[in-house]
DNA sequence: GTGAAAGCGCTAACAT
DNA sequence: ATGTTAGCGCTTTCAC
């Protein structure tokens, strides 16, 4: 098996240094045009592939932006992903993924992980558990999205985040003007995303003047386990005759259990959208996180801060939209 | 800002050469256990993390894989990429995604970018367009996950797919049993696959005597912009009791434009499974692909491969299982 | 059991 | 316009 093509074996078939090679490689204008022409076409020949590992060591900085991820399978974190890809490759940056399947000691591997690679910046919507993050982080800079690290700590980052606030409060609304007089929520594990979205909710009631009820104020697991009986709970025990999902896994918890459950008509949101909710047989609305633009934020914020690391930290809200499928 | 930690510092700290430093990290037997314990507090007390990028470059390997995938909004790429996340993890291995969302040129540069990273294989699940993969991948080891490369070169490389035949052909089967005379298909623009699905579709017909009908056996355009109009073609013009949509993305098209039509009832069927296909107003038959076996296989053989390059090249078929929603 | 020195592939001063 | 040299952070002989 022929070894590994490196710049040593071009300069030696072009019968120039590798500091040509290297110049002519990259575009360096004092290389002569002609030399350089030869020299991309040897190496392109040679089937030459310059070791960017060599590169980042020489010049100390890497292209690579570190993005954790609690849940791949979750359609909003692909979203998530694509988002930061296109905003990265466009500001020629790459990026390294890796999905924590909501497990802090993944958490912790996978930043490890990036710190070894020498990750430019890191970007983290995990933020499960008690990763100790300045620890961890060193001065590697750092954005965190839609999950938020512990209180103490989150005002010493970056942070790019829905209104949860807002947006649920409008979603309440909605379902409200629909017609709603009784509305239970099963509310997110994520507790600060939790508490947000239990504001927006108590905002709704209070501006149409509902009442409160705590007994139908009720909150998932992580994996949802306890979902499908809530479901029954606030539905049928608790005669809800509207029910929200803080997030897009929980309804869809709950839309596994919708059918086992004979109902009187009743209104159906949650938060986060999927495209397939137009197939269900029941109207449903839900609050649209804008997550292109909450990826281009991240990436832009976090290559602004790579490059000037002693800006503030700074939290960016953006807007959700109410859709009605 | 402060420096970054290298291992010269922890030498400095600790008071001895920079090999002995690497070699307590590392648990060399050959260093004192007193020494080493002193060393790896002083590392972990000075935030140190080694710099893979030159462990990489001295070692001359990484434990990287480059991933690339068509499109990482479809469930299914999604399931593959967390297959092969956690067989890679298992191995020792870390995993670099790129998606290229269904572009030659973005699969090429991803190419490049996983050979620039020294990647010690790749497992491409794109393979698009006229990549010329002998020539890019030089022989960085290589196996080919659901797409194909074409078929002149296909059989130099390691692959890893569904038993299409097999698994279309159960799938039609079970539409004509559930009563449908007349199953149109909606295939895929990936050719060989869409060779493959149709091959199992005229064996369904044939062992139940029906006739083929080329009017009712249309290919979806990459984007599925024609699938809408072609839905309609077949349930409507052509009167087709039965429709097979050839991959997921063709049936998320179908399903949108369904409710427009006003229709007979009829048979569904779909080449692999969603878990929401549980919620459609009508039942569903699907293929179901084995995807974390598909993912652990391509791992495994990629492994293999690194770690002994001349193996043969060779196929693997993985069946794939009928579900009815 | 530990240290000194070389070198992985590359780029950037500094020469010429 | 091109060559020489040094060195990024690490591991691995080869000494002791």
């Amino acid at each position: 098996m022929s070894r590994k093509i490196t710049i040593k074996d071009v300069a030696a078939e072009a019968g120039v240094s590798e500091a040509t090679i290297s110049r002519a490689l990259n575009d360096s204008p004092q290389v002569k045009k002609a030399t350089r022409q030869r020299i991309q076409k040897i190496a392109q020949d040679l089937g030459y592939h310059p070791n960017g590992l060599a590169r980042s060591i020489r010049v100390q900085k890497t292209n690579t932006l570190g993005v954790i991820i609690p849940d791949i399978l979750n359609n909003f974190f692909t979203h998530i992903i694509r988002a930061i890809e296109d905003a990265a490759a466009q500001a020629g940056y790459d990026v390294l993924i890796v999905n924590t399947d909501e497990q802090d000691d993944r958490e912790v591997s996978a930043l490890n992980l990036m710190l070894e690679k020498q990750a430019a910046g890191v970007i983290i919507t995990s933020a499960g558990g008690p990763t100790n993050y300045a620890a961890q982080l060193g001065n590697t800079p750092a954005v965190f999205v839609d999950r938020m690290p512990p209180a103490g700590i989150a005002t010493q980052y970056d942070r790019v985040l829905v209104d949860n606030v807002r947006g649920t409060q409008d979603l309440v609304t909605q379902l409200i003007d629909r017609g709603a007089q009784r509305v239970g929520i099963i509310n997110s594990a994520v507790s600060m995303t939790a508490t947000e979205r239990l504001k927006g909710y108590h905002r709704a009631l209070s501006v149409a003047g509902q009442p409160h009820d705590p007994a139908i104020e009720v909150t998932a697991r992580t994996d949802n386990s306890n979902v499908a009986q809530m479901t029954r709970q606030l539905l049928v025990n608790q005669r809800c005759d509207g029910l929200l999902a803080a997030d897009n896994t929980i309804m869809d918890a709950v839309l596994h259990k919708l059918p086992d459950l004979d109902l009187p008509p009743f209104q159906l949101g949650s938060f986060d959208d999927q495209d397939w909710f137009d197939f269900l047989p029941q109207p449903i609305v839900t609050a649209k996180q804008p997550i292109a633009q909450i990826g281009k934020t991240a990436v832009d914020r976090l290559i602004a801060r790579i490059n000037q690391p002693d800006l503030p930290a700074e939290e960016f809200r953006l807007a959700a939209k109410i859709i009605t499928h």
